[in-house]
DNA sequence: CTGAAAGCGCTTACAG
DNA sequence: CTGAAAGCGCTTACAG
């Protein structure tokens, strides 16, 4: 059950192993004839390259770190998995591996370590949302090592590709939606505005407001203090108990939920007392009662995307860093 | 920007690149003296070991393998999503990188040429949840070669640690909950008997019905062709047509959504039309109406524990191969 | 058209 | 107490 090398392919092929991997890599001619053996020698030995002598020998380790910030145990952060899954299946389906580490803590110590970790590995890239905005410390720790592309915000101190949902556009309409229902008093809750999206999302809402005429209040704006099902429930009590608003938007699928728990716990009529508009469509918004209105952001596709970047950013040597943003969505249903 | 490596630093702290790696790996007496030169040399030139070059040489690469099932863009199978957050966090406190590939397709032949990807990728172990029941092809494919894991389903044709949750006790429990309120002819929606897990699920409510003097019947089980949303609200809407049941245990997450959709969609009153026991116990089941009573099962947990295991396997070596079964819970909520 | 040999960055038996 | 050197399994410039 020994590993075979390319030495054993070689011998059995009766050429030298400088043959069979070119070969393999089809990196110089090799006559049919001889090409045959080396193929029926593989085929035969089942023979497979060891990676690890690759990557020692090559540099690179067809491999690609991603990270994350996710709490531990945290059952609601649907967007990022979603996101893993949509890179993880395009990296693979072009030979590469997915390094994928979840950042627990919100310290950005905790993201400067795995990435230290990640260059021990040898990774030939790596994808990123930052726990923080300003993300200049990575000038140091990756250099031009590897290409970056950020996902889901929009790195400040630094230049890289980055792919983003229209958190602007998705909050714009979602505002729009609820105005052109007749509400004048729209209540937002999102999430900190340390971070690119929540700020655009807060940007589209306001914005709506504004070109519609209404004033833009403090009072009806609830920065939820961490993005979880609690704090959600908490900024819909406060938000409600103020009796000052005729519809939300909730500007994060986590605090969505508890918000809804908040409204449902409450026997809030929706859309009735308070129209609801959510974010991300995940099939449990489907079936709240009365299903969801939500606007969708398109998580697997920027999953998907990212992982095409960079396999181009790696092969192409390009370094044009563009900004990619991929549309959201309305989905009507009946919270509005 | 180059890469330091053992080399540099035994150069500048003036010894061998023996006495640098020994001292790096504690793996032999140096003097004090030497020892700080070295260390400080380290810090300096802030040295981490190539992996590549050392997985090389060890023939051991830090690293598990994980394989499970998962449907491309599919929003719902939380399930495996939080085991695999229960591994990936674990391994990473103790030094190790997980290498996650989903398994996009139902068959087996995916799940082989990932594995061989893994095998010249030198994992160190695998950690799986097969499509399959029997898994005497991993005989060839392993060996021992390095040790597998497996989780959620029972293997079959292969001996190894195996952790899962206790669905047998989890469906008698809930079954057994119905009955106690007074419920007779309960139905069941399950996954494919064709894995172990559903299958233990099965065992579970009919053993309950038949320690309860209730005659089983074929006619209330509906086993979803797929576990998908569509399948569970098709499977609810083939139970409820029927008019037999007064009662419904649902064996799956994702059906239990599905079902949920149809019975709002029908508006059927929960509990007094017909009660509903789920199963997996995420943040949604907290907010559809009512909210949902649900079999818990431990799922970061399985995740931590599979990992656990695995490392123990890796240093001590130990051939036992043991059955882990946690516990799952019922949350009571107001659906039955 | 193909081979002999160096070298990627480590670890470790051997020697002193 | 420490060093010189072989070797893990590949790739590739050099040579013919």
């Amino acid at each position: 059950m020994n590993r075979v090398g390319i030495k054993e392919v070689a011998k059995m092929a009766g050429v030298s192993t400088a043959t069979v991997s070119h070969v393999i890599n089809n990196t110089r001619f090799v006559s049919e004839e001889t090409k045959a053996k080396v193929l029926h020698a593989m085929k035969t030995l089942d023979y497979r390259p060891n990676l690890a002598a690759q990557s020692l020998r090559n540099q690179r380790s067809n491999t690609i770190g991603l990270i994350v910030p996710t709490l531990p145990a945290d059952t609601s952060n649907f967007f990022f998995m979603m996101v893993a899954q949509g890179i993880q299946q395009t990296l693979k389906k072009n030979g590469y591996f997915l390094l994928h580490s979840t950042n627990s803590t919100e310290g950005i110590e905790e993201e400067i370590e795995q990435i230290k970790l990640f260059n021990s590995k040898l990774i030939d890239g790596l994808i990123i949302a930052s726990v923080s905005d300003d993300v200049s410390y990575l000038k140091d720790l990756v250099g031009d090592k590897y290409p970056v592309v950020f996902i889901d915000r929009k790195p400040k101190g630094i230049k890289g590709d980055c792919i983003l949902a229209d958190g602007f556009g998705g909050a714009y309409q979602a505002t729009r939606t609820l105005i052109e229902k007749g509400h004048r008093k729209i209540g937002l809750i999102t999430g900190s505005l340390g971070i690119s999206t929540s700020r655009e999302r807060f940007e589209g809402y306001s914005k709506a407001l504004r070109d519609h005429d209404i004033t833009y209040s403090d009072d009806r704006v609830v920065i939820a203090s961490t993005p979880s099902f609690d704090s959600g429930y908490e900024s819909a009590k406060k938000l409600m108990s103020s009796q000052d608003v005729t519809a939300l938007f909730i500007a994060n699928n986590v605090l969505t939920m508890g918000a809804m728990k908040y409204l449902q716990e409450n026997q809030v009529k929706i859309p009735d007392e308070v129209a609801v508009i959510g974010f991300d469509d995940y099939d449990w918004t489907r079936i709240t009662a009365p299903p969801l209105t939500v606007i969708q952001q398109p998580s697997y596709e920027i999953g998907v995307k990212a992982a095409e970047i960079m396999l181009k950013k790696i092969s192409k040597k390009n370094a044009k860093n563009k900004e990619y943003r991929l549309p959201t969505k309305l989905i009507m249903r009946q919270s509005c």
